[in-house]
Parts: structure tokens; sequence; C-alpha cells
DNA sequence: GGCGCAATTAGAATCATTCTAATTTGCCGG
DNA sequence: CCGGCAAATTAGAATGATTCTAATTGCGCC
């Protein structure tokens, strides 16, 4: 990531640095809000902006992918910044990343040609509820209404 | 649609029925204000809010699929409601139905006993310029500087 | 030390969506 | 026809993520 930013020509602030540090330290896919609490933790002073304006960056170097979500905050996953699928839970918002092989460029060239679009990502997610939200609503279930059958949501 | 929002009790007044009228007869996937806009043409005092009402209980009915955009307005699909691909203009924002097979609950069922989750929904989208938006663009090409490479976007 | 420019800031602006409280509508029994 | 009732609808306010703006800061280089 800093190499990539420091060929663009940006500076890595102490700053910026932090949110990379954020970004590649956490599994969890954290959202803008959650990088800004995290830098200020050593920054107090951080804004908002630096950590949308540093996302920006390194967007478009390719460095980190982004998931959008309409209701909610988009996330963010700086580990693995190539498309790939993920689970993401309706339930606690948690976002997992799945894995399965054989799933890129392959396709998207192929799917190219076939559709005449040029591709150039892809986004692939699966709702469900975790197991732990599963758990959890088993638990709620037995105490209010014993046996009864799994909602469809 | 108008039978399971009719088995769910809730009236088909005149608003809904255009309402849905105008989501089953579109395959240009609509977002609420353009739907907000066609029922408008008919019923012009129709607020904003009675779509977004709608909207939600077709939801519930599983009826329409709803496309989730932070940046721009959601789309809704009216007229294939379950799980199924789509291609999406990162120019224009045109958004494609994409047709393959054996894309449904097979893969669902299956990956729910792989990962431990309770799955019910999967999200597929393939990101690209359209074929309009390509010809555009080796327009600007040709006329701005000639035999240039194709951005990377 | 001082200049210039990029980075950063706080706060305002935007926009889709949801919420709220009040009003209207359609319907049912009388 | 007439109240009355519940559901539907309304306008506008509230929310929340993101982007914009204009002013300030601070770093590197001379």
């Amino acid at each position: 990531m800093r190499s990539s930013l420091s060929e663009m020509g940006v500076a890595l602030t102490r700053k910026r640095v932090k949110a990379l540090e954020a970004l590649a330290s956490s599994d969890h896919h954290p959202s803008a809000r959650e990088l800004h609490a995290e830098v200020r933790r050593i920054y107090p002073s951080t804004s908002l902006a630096t950590i949308y304006n540093t996302i920006e960056l390194l967007k478009e170097a390719g460095q980190i992918m982004e998931l959008e979500f309409s209701g909610s905050a988009n996330r963010y996953d700086g580990r693995r910044p190539d498309s790939h699928p993920h689970l993401i839970c309706l339930e606690c918002r948690s976002v997992e990343d799945m894995d399965v092989g054989g799933w890129s460029e392959v396709s998207l060239n192929h799917l190219s040609e076939a559709t005449g679009y040029k591709l150039v990502r892809q986004r692939a997610d699966y709702y469900g509820l975790c197991p732990t939200c599963q758990d959890e609503s088993e638990d709620q279930r037995s105490e209010a209404r014993p046996a009864a059958q799994q909602p469809s949501i």
C-alpha cells in the first residue's frame, strides 16, 4: 500500500500511515467511522475527511476493495483488494471473507466477451445468518415459543 | 405481485397498483425516484413515502429484488425477484440482467453447509463499461489524443 | 527562517432513505 | 346516507453516510 501511494506522488503522512495500518491489520472489514476512531486513538485531531480522502486514494491505487451498502456504512477490505466473495450477516452486519478457488480474472475475461461489456470488477455477496446469530435466535425461540419454526427472513 | 400483496392483507390502492405496474413494465431497474415520477404522471399528489412503503411491502413479499448502491439510489428489479447477476455500467449507471444458467438455490444450500451460515440471498454484480459507453470513450479518445491507451478506470 | 504547496480541518451541503404526526380515504355496520 | 375506524397517504422533518468548501496547518526545500 505504502509503495503504491508513494508511486502516485502522494505524501505518506503519519495519519495516513496509521489509517493504512488500521486497514491492513483488521480482518473485520472496517467502516470509515471505525477507521476514524482507530486513527484518532493516536492522533485525536484527525478529521473524517482525511479518512475518506485516504480511502479514495487507496481505491484509485487498487489497494483496497470497497463494499457498498446503502442502508449502512460502506466497509473496506485492505487485506485482499482483489474481487472475492463475502459472507454478510443480516442480523449483526458482520462481513467475512469467503474462500473459494477459481474466482477471478478468468471469468471476467470470459464474461466480457460474452456480454460486450468491458468488465473490470465483480462483486459477490452471500447474505444470511452467521453461526452466532443463529444460536441467538435459537435461544430466543426456545424461551418465547419453544419448538417454533425458523423464520424465513 | 397483486395476489401476494392481497394475501398479506394489504389494500391494493390505485397508487400502489400503478407503482407495481411501473415496476413490472420496466426492464430498466428503476430507482424509487423514477417510480415516483412514473406514478405521479397519473396521480400527481403521490408522495415518495408511498413509493418506499410499497417497495417495503414488496420486499417482504419477496416480489422484488433490491440492488443497493451507496453512492446513488437503490434500484429495483420487479421482473425477476430471484437472485441473479447484473451487469452494471460504471459510466452511465445502467443496470442490466445477466443471463447465466445454474445460478440458484443449489449453490446457496451447498454453501450454507460449507460455511455454517444460514444463507438466504446472494448478490453478484459485474462492473464495467457497457457497449455504448465504450464507444463514447473511443470517440473522445480519437478526438482528443489519438491512439492513446484505454484508461484502466 | 521563510515560501509554497499539499494535507488537513471543521463545518456546511447533498442526497437517499426513514420517521413522524396529522390528514385523508375507503369501507363496514347500522 | 352516516358515523366511525383502521389503513393508507401526506408533507415535512430527521437521520446518517458521504462529499464539498474554504480556511488553516505543517512539512520539505531553498
